[in-house]
DNA sequence: TTGCCGGTTGGGCAATTGCCCCTCCGATGG
DNA sequence: CCATCGGAGGGGCAATTGCCCAACCGGCAA
């Protein structure tokens, strides 16, 4: 009530992390948080399922299953990857983003807990930005983050999921937006954006980054480039036709993970993806319609790393 | 699966941590795991239990106000308090009395809504001037407020931040100002004012009081006795010299939270601090400056509940 | 004023969870 | 061989939690 007078959302959700903290940390039962903070076991339960519904409640497992090391072993065997991590996956709901967010999060937490400077570079998708969720706020104006791709669709406007915003706030640190449109309209014109200093800068950082984490975009009716509106039905067609698998930061490449020498490609603005790179290129990507996407992606060593589920990894280890 | 011959044990932290995952991050029931995991229910909930139990579930909140709580609860931990209160302070004003205050209110209110009579003492300065305007209007004739200090300077003048009167008025309860000043001119004088049934009376409603609200002061330049003229310069400097770090209701203490024996603290009038008592003494108290008072207050056990700034209560933890 | 509307509260009930206690099973030792 | 013992599994019940629904509240328009 009173306090409410202020800022009432604010102090809602203040209350709801007060319940929650003394739900889930101090283990109180919530008729007990009732007592405590003067309300009703309703009003306590309604609280507490708040901060669960508005993610102030981030819960990790800190047990390495015996059963996803195994996998992640093999795959990083396999394909010769640096990092590997493969989180549970729940037998009805395989790709749920959390648990993949989760063990990404740890991934790059590793990184920004160094003194040294450190450059992140990040591509886009729901896996980056859930991942960015996961990650505790900290303080890290030593590092710099940057984005691999454009953020803004033909028309100007900018497109969701954008991470690399997200994670520059959270840990505080400077920030490079990718300075250029996700695609240029022309051969000519990308080559004319690529002059400027802004982009030449941005694309050196991107190629000098400590740590690139991307996504996997499939090419069926589901793509993100075509749900997005990047990429007409008629030319994901044509790209199907020409062999495209998968997309990483907009570049179209084909079942040996090669990028295909296209119309589409020569627009492409995002920063190269380097060539077999020793560098930690790492794909966070899960969902059973990635399946073939991944499976070149590592085939073709476009990325040297991999966060995925369980049920991903068994798919591609089979 | 097959590792279970070798490492046992191992595999059923496994199998705990799989549970917790499903339980706490994919968010089944315990029968839901049960049946994915294939054992019986009670299984289930003895693995996601271990998991609690072998701390294998970090649960973070990502509010700030769960930052406060852990400060809270390491205070309340440290130097056994009943009541602590953290309130997030704004990094580029950490002791923003707002937030302190709407703390504190909260805490006064929570008190206040009890429907049986309350006895709340108040001390003097800034933070508790600022709660009460915290508080919301409200109706309590059934509490009583008591000062535990006087509001006239030596000339008669009252001073500013009288809280008692602005709380009294809000929530429409009697109140008892406190009859004498804050320094008698002599020990012989305050014996004699002291046996005035009106003080007398507003001593023992002090050292009744279901919750005392009192700041602390601390002892150099911008001391608050020192700065509204109860204390000269010189005095101060005696003080100082005797091991002053601080004063609660002009009750002047040292390093260890023992009140000093001298000339100044036997004119004190204020009403005397009780003594490792069972009722709330509440210090409502940040700024930097305060630091070595509130510390001393803290191991002197001259209160024994605390609300303060987030960036305080780390300064007491470290 | 009245009545509607969105949002909050508390009662009540069903689902879920925590836990006691008994049973079973394998190991150990007499 | 049998008695004992400790640890895991399961039945069942009480406590806790989740959620639906009706009541209520404050704002707003008629």
């Amino acid at each position: 009530m009173s306090q409410n007078r202020f800022t009432p959302e604010s102090t809602r959700l203040d209350d709801a992390a007060r319940a929650g903290w003394l739900y889930y940390v101090a283990g109180n039962t919530q008729d007990e948080i009732a007592r405590k903070m003067g309300v009703s076991r309703q009003t306590a339960q309604r609280l507490v399922a708040m901060a669960l519904s508005e993610r102030l409640v981030k819960v990790r497992l800190d047990h390495p299953i015996g059963r996803c090391m195994d996998l992640a072993a093999a795959l990083r065997d396999r394909f010769d990857l640096g990092i590997c991590e493969v989180a549970p996956s729940d037998p009805e709901a395989p790709d749920l983003l959390t648990g993949i967010a989760i063990a990404a999060a740890a991934e790059l937490e590793r990184v920004l807990k160094s003194p040294e400077r450190r450059i992140v570079s990040l591509g886009t998708g729901r896996n980056l930005r859930a991942m960015v969720e996961q990650l505790p706020i900290m303080s890290c104006p030593q590092h710099v983050v940057v984005s691999r791709l454009g953020n803004m669709m033909a028309d100007g406007s900018a497109t969701p999921y954008n991470a690399t915003i997200r994670l520059a706030e959270r840990i505080g640190a400077p920030h490079f937006p990718y300075p250029l449109p996700v695609l240029a309209s022309s051969t000519q014109e990308l080559s004319a954006m690529q002059q400027q200093q802004a982009a030449r800068n941005t694309i050196d950082l991107c190629a000098r980054a400590d740590l690139s984490l991307v996504g996997i975009g499939q090419m069926d009716l589901t793509a993100p480039l075509h749900v997005d509106g990047f990429l007409s039905r008629a030319e994901m067609d044509e790209l199907s036709g020409a062999g495209a698998v998968g997309e990483i930061t907009s570049w179209v490449y084909d079942q040996h993970g090669h990028i295909i020498d296209c119309a589409f490609n020569r627009r492409v603005a995002s920063a190269p993806l380097p060539h077999s790179s020793e560098r930690p290129m790492v794909a966070v990507a899960s969902g059973l319609a990635k399946l073939p996407a991944i499976r070149a992606a590592l085939a073709g060593r476009l990325i040297n790393g991999l966060i995925t589920s369980e049920a991903m990894a068994e798919r591609l280890l089979s």
